[in-house]
DNA sequence: ATAACTGCAAAACATTTGCATACAG
DNA sequence: CTGTATGCAAATGTTTTGCAGTTAT
């Protein structure tokens, strides 16, 4: 649950900018604009949000420059990716959240965060397994969630 | 890996056709070329490879149908569809093929699968938690293998 | 100064849709 | 026969690309 203060997001900003100047790239409103509207984000959110949000907010950049920048973001690890079954990308801020996994409700498509420890053992075991470094892992449940009001909620079966 | 063979390829049209029965869905040519086209499969194909491959061994299939069909084998357990990150879903035959997982050389894109009980218990347990029915899990691994004739292996780091 | 970045609009890509025709039940 | 399935081509939605103009360094 990304809720990050003003001295978090400056670390942030500051980590972005090494990596900018490491790469030779360059540090432009646009860049920064787009960072600093994503560290808003208390949730996942699509390329289309963003660009947007930062619409609404009078930043004006172009689609071509949010997915550039998000790509940047994403080498520099302050964003991560996830591709929940739809075709379009959702991402979210990823600088001091603890790797996480999620679980889906396929009938209101609300997302859940959730920790496992034994995650990390399976990833060890299956690189010493198939002679892997293993950088990183994709974890999803789905299934339905039992909210009252959760649309879409199927009928009980007739006969099951 | 679907190496299947005629008698269980014969289960497997069965099953097809009393699932389109069911449904008042119809048994057509298209349809049942499809199937046993994805049954030839000994690995993940994306639905174009798959329509590529049907109009090699002269089936005159549209792209439309190949995605209505993979559909329906979806919903008849089948088929399994898969999101590796790229936006084009990968396939696989699902008949008799244990429920298993996957591990993905992001140098030449290679897919390995493994098992791990383990991940049964997270699902019961986060299930529980969040009060959720959890109908199924994609568990993806995503690193380097180290074999040697691994393309775009990227070179030892200089420094750190 | 100059190479990288931007916006724009067009292209690319996988997938879906609409509609006239074909055909399974 | 009848309504469902098909093929085709056009539409969709997301992401990428090419290029002329802009700007950080």
């Amino acid at each position: 649950m990304p809720i990050t203060n003003q001295i978090q997001f400056e670390e942030v900003r500051d980590r972005f900018g090494s990596f900018l100047r490491e790469r030779q790239l360059r540090q432009t409103p646009e860049r920064i604009s787009i960072l600093e509207e994503i560290y808003k984000a208390t949730d996942h959110f699509d390329a289309d949000e963003l660009f947007l949000k930062l619409q609404a907010n009078d930043v004006r950049v172009s689609r071509a420059t949010v997915y550039n920048t998000l790509d940047l973001l994403i080498d520099c690890k302050l964003v991560r990716r996830h591709q929940f079954g739809d075709k379009q990308a959702k991402y979210e801020p990823a600088h001091a959240y603890a790797q996480h996994d999620h679980l889906i409700c396929e009938d209101c498509n609300q997302l859940f965060e959730f920790c496992d420890p034994r995650i990390q053992g399976i990833q060890e075991m299956v690189a010493e397994i198939f002679q892997f470094d293993v950088i990183r892992h994709s974890l999803n449940l789905y299934g339905h969630c039992r909210r009252e009001n959760c649309p879409n909620k199927p009928a009980e079966e007739p006969n099951g």
